[in-house]
DNA sequence: AAGTGGTCTAGACCACGGA
DNA sequence: CCGTGGTCTAGACCACTTA
């Protein structure tokens, strides 16, 4: 299982057996850098470059100044499904929760007027929100939203989830009608949120309304850590 | 745009600004590291956190012992559609190729068992491969095959399609039946054929052929390079 | 043979978390 | 306050590419 001759491969390779034997269970503190990077006779840079690899792979993380963890079992998210991001994750028996950063009307940029095909300068509702599984924050969100559709939005209680807002407020229900992946290049505002250099992945959905026009209404974009989420989709029959 | 107050994102900052304006174009090498490290008055392994950070978001790659270069633009796959490798990099003016590693029929593992419906102890042809867009490796693919429908399979010339072989050989024709995207958890084979730590993402395919039964013929693992792909897909109707 | 990237050492200071 | 991770320095040797 990828030894390699390289003292980071051979340390990599050890806390990887560890984890995977369940000697180190989901959730575990490993011991600080210090002590690790002594135990395996060697300095912290390289004993770093072993764990970075790791998160890579998404099987530790780290919590900002506080130390490195097993990662727990990862979420499965299936973009073609209908659904949000609460009833997702509960129906994998966890705990989701959402955190409102800010929500603002904003010029829209170049990108966005194209995405949700508006005219210059049209401003458009911004959300940035944080999304946490079992107390842990897993997804940084920004989502984009034609006003025109839904005036009066910021007044609502965004800590609930949009799908419920449009349907309770606006009566609309709507459809994802693409997204794309991008295997990498997260946003700066996410990387702020998120805290990771290489543990995350992109995503953007946007998504339309089921009136008779089918108009594009939102999109998002979603930073999902590396050790957080599995994607899985059925092709087109 | 994330200046950051660290040097190593400072000096992302830069570099990121040179290559979006245009300055460094696409398949640009870079100064050597010792150079570019003095000219911004820091020292190798800042330097190196860096270019780092920007091959895992694909702005830039490494060949191996070579250097650093910038990346060109990035091929988008779509793993809906029913089309191979070559059709697709073709389709966007661009000029595939696909190198043969090894084929051989070996024992299944559990998780192939599992993938392709097999009794235990079952052998797969398993065919390992590369794939080159302009002359540069973004992609390692492994395929395993169930070896009741294609008998004599390793006689071909398996430089060409897989696709083109099913049909002009076997006379089956198949789908795609459904994918995973791993963000993470570069296969230790893939890694020595893409030599890069960050920069890639896994993706598994299986597929089904079209006689009444429609089994399940294959399914490959495929290894892509960060900087080489831009993953898309139309959610379900 | 020279230059380059890949890896590694043995330290250092800072800012933040937690007691 | 101390311990921690985040960042950085100024070197080093090796294996490989390139000329």
């Amino acid at each position: 299982m990828g030894q390699g001759r390289n003292q980071y491969q051979i340390i990599r390779s050890a806390l990887c057996e560890q984890i995977e034997s369940g000697a180190l269970p989901a959730g575990t503190k490993l011991p600080p850098e210090r002590q690790l990077s002594e135990s395996f006779g060697t300095t912290r840079v390289t004993l770093r470059e072993a764990l970075s690899s790791l998160e890579a792979d998404g099987m530790v993380y780290r919590e900002d100044r506080r130390g490195w963890f097993v990662s727990p079992e990862r979420i499965v998210y299936d973009p073609t499904v209908n659904t949000n991001f609460h009833t997702m994750v509960k129906g994998q028996g966890r705990m989701p929760e959402t955190r409102l950063i800010s929500a603002a009307l904003v010029p829209a940029t170049t990108k966005i007027q194209k995405l949700l095909q508006l005219p210059p300068l049209t401003p458009v509702y911004r959300v940035q929100r944080l999304r946490l599984v079992d107390q842990r924050t897993v997804l940084y969100v920004e989502n984009y939203i034609n006003p025109e559709y839904f005036p009066g939005l910021l007044d609502q209680d965004l800590q609930q989830p949009l799908s419920d807002i449009y349907r309770t407020h606006y009566s609309t229900r709507y459809s994802k009608v693409n997204f794309r992946l991008y295997p990498v290049g997260i946003h700066d505002e996410a990387a702020t949120h998120l805290k990771v250099t290489s543990g995350s992945s992109g995503l953007l959905v946007t998504r339309i309304n089921h009136d008779k026009k089918k108009r594009l209404i939102d999109c998002d974009f979603e930073y999902w850590r590396q050790d957080a989420i599995v994607i899985t989709a059925q092709a087109r029959k």
